[in-house]
DNA sequence: CTAGGGTTAG
């Protein structure tokens, strides 16, 4: 195709059209080759060096082939580079989710610098995504300042976006959002996500509520922040008065700001956290009523909600009509599937995902482990272990060990679990020796449980939980003097449980139950029907 | 040609 249009367009209408010559081909090319003849071509015409015509080749290469090392090395045979070439070379890295890629576009950047090419304010938002410390951040940022380009908004609020990114960050942001003459919605967005990214949900909270416009992302960013810091019904009535605004503003005069994928993405989240089953359905619902393309985000959210809710068959339905699954989409089924504690579900979908030709990553072998922890499948736990390392070449981490003790202390293989611990090369945290603890107690290892009890005080002295559980090893062990020390100890510190709790929706209405709390009325009533569900009288359960 | 928002993990 390629040849034979360049021999005819040759003959015809180049020399006064090379621009719209080379233009139509790209347009019309899709593959490293077409790209390759018309640049060897555009050598012949002695256009190695223009400029113009290698601006367009980076642009395609980059854009339509994404071929960034393709790209990069027609850069390289460019003698003098300038404002256009390089920014066509930086946006391609700085928009690039390859891992070290950032480190390429700041070196890039200070190549410019040292060849003495004037930067424009283009440039900087794409310098500034690629900042990832603080320090590089403040050198952009004085060199914005030194070129005169600080008083773009789109510069300062790319300032605000990349301070409020990096380490110990925000309060440059904040500072440099004070500074702004002009806020719009996009800036202000920017710090409340900022805020919410380091866990600070009142301060995002608060710079949210002084928003005077807020549109999508700005909704999106609030709930988003909101439920990854586990703020789910906060996440949920923001959703709500979100929904509220949009239909109180449909016919106004102000525009409605209905949810978007991103939206119902972030809530079902939300829902699946806090096993909202009733209001995952009517976004469900709402997704189909508004013709939502349910791309591979929104059907991962739909899994894990009814999975979380414990709609195991309605999350696999929703698996099963994802076109396009991707990594994400095996990890949540399986997920499901542990958490049901379907270990053959889960290795049968862990084994479709490998036969589907997909390549399993930490989360997929989490959830494998967890189901075979749940199923008791000690032995193909271990080697999912092992083939993890040896076949995925996945450094195991933290959660993987924790999963491991986790599978071998409920199956009272002691030996190797200590083992294991031991051969961490990183130190044992919460959760490992939590789940060796739990272990223990199964099985009545007093001894290594009492271990364990005192290694999770150590990381976490405040949690009286942990001081609980000593103080009933030692007496299961008969060591009522030490009981009676740990009691002290946590009397002294002031430092409590933290009651166990649990809630259910009921029209509508969330209902939350916390263990030996009998300030409800009811109290009595609860009791006798817990009592007869159970066949014995336990712990209180009383809502709140 | 430039700025803000997305799922899974004991």
């Amino acid at each position: 195709m390629l040849q034979n249009q360049t021999r005819y367009q040759t003959h015809t209408q180049m020399k006064p059209n090379l621009n719209e010559f080379v233009t139509t081909i790209l347009n019309k090319s899709n593959h490293i080759n077409h790209l390759k003849q018309l640049q060897s071509h555009l050598t012949t015409l002695g256009h190695s060096q223009t400029h113009f015509y290698v601006f367009k080749l980076i642009r395609f290469c980059t854009l339509k082939l994404s071929n960034l090392p393709y790209a990069h090395q027609i850069f390289n045979h460019i003698h003098s580079p300038n404002i256009y070439l390089f920014t066509a070379i930086i946006t391609a890295y700085s928009s690039s989710q390859q891992k070290n890629n950032h480190l390429l576009t700041f070196s890039l950047f200070k190549k410019m610098l040292n060849t003495s090419i004037a930067p424009n304010h283009f440039i900087y938002p794409h310098v500034l995504k690629s900042s990832k410390e603080r320090f590089l951040v403040g050198c952009v940022h004085s060199q914005i300042v030194k070129t005169g380009f600080l008083y773009y908004p789109v510069v300062q609020t790319s300032l605000v976006d990349s301070y409020s990114k990096v380490l110990r960050g925000l309060g440059d942001a904040q500072k440099m959002f004070d500074e702004m003459s002009v806020r719009n919605v996009v800036s202000f967005t920017a710090l409340v996500s900022g805020y919410l990214r380091v866990g600070d949900v009142g301060s995002g909270l608060k710079v949210f509520d002084e928003m005077v416009e807020r549109d999508v992302p700005a909704w999106n960013a609030v709930i988003s922040g909101c439920t990854q810091n586990g703020f789910f019904s906060e996440g949920i009535r923001l959703f709500r008065e979100m929904i509220f605004v949009a239909a109180a503003c449909e016919g106004g005069f102000c525009k409605g700001n209905k949810p978007n994928q991103v939206t119902v993405v972030c809530a079902l989240s939300a829902c699946g956290h806090a096993s909202m089953l009733q209001l995952g359905k009517w976004i469900h619902g709402y997704v189909y009523r508004h013709g939502f393309v349910v791309d591979s985000f929104v059907s991962n959210a739909l899994v894990d909600m009814y999975g979380k809710c414990g709609c195991l068959e309605l999350a696999r339905k929703v698996f099963n009509m994802d076109q396009c699954k991707g990594l994400t989409s095996w990890n949540s089924m399986i997920n499901c599937y542990a958490l049901h504690g379907k270990c053959e579900g889960a290795i049968a979908v862990f084994e479709q995902m490998v036969g589907w030709g997909v390549r399993p990553d930490e989360v997929t072998f989490i959830g494998l482990l967890n189901a075979c922890t749940h199923g008791g499948l000690v032995e193909q736990g271990c080697g999912y272990f092992n083939m993890m390392i040896s076949e995925y070449k996945i450094e195991p981490r933290i959660e993987h060990y924790g999963c491991l003790i986790d599978l071998l202390g409920r199956a009272g293989r002691f030996d190797e679990a200590m083992d294991v611990v031991k051969g961490m090369n990183m130190e044992p945290d919460e959760v490992v020796w939590g789940s060796l603890l739990n272990g223990c107690k199964v099985h009545g290892r007093n001894d290594l449980a009492e271990f364990a009890a005192k290694k999770l005080i150590e990381i976490d002295p405040q949690n009286g939980g942990y001081g609980i559980m000593l103080a009933n090893i030692y007496g299961e062990l008969g060591k009522w003097d030490e009981v009676r020390n740990v009691w002290c100890k946590l009397k002294q510190q002031k430092s409590y449980k933290v009651p166990g709790c649990s809630w259910i929706e009921v029209d509508d209405q969330v209902h939350q139950f916390y263990s030996l709390d009998q300030s409800n009325p009811k109290t009595e009533e609860l009791y006798s029907v817990l009592e007869s569900l159970i066949g014995y009288r336990s712990e209180v359960m009383v809502e709140m």
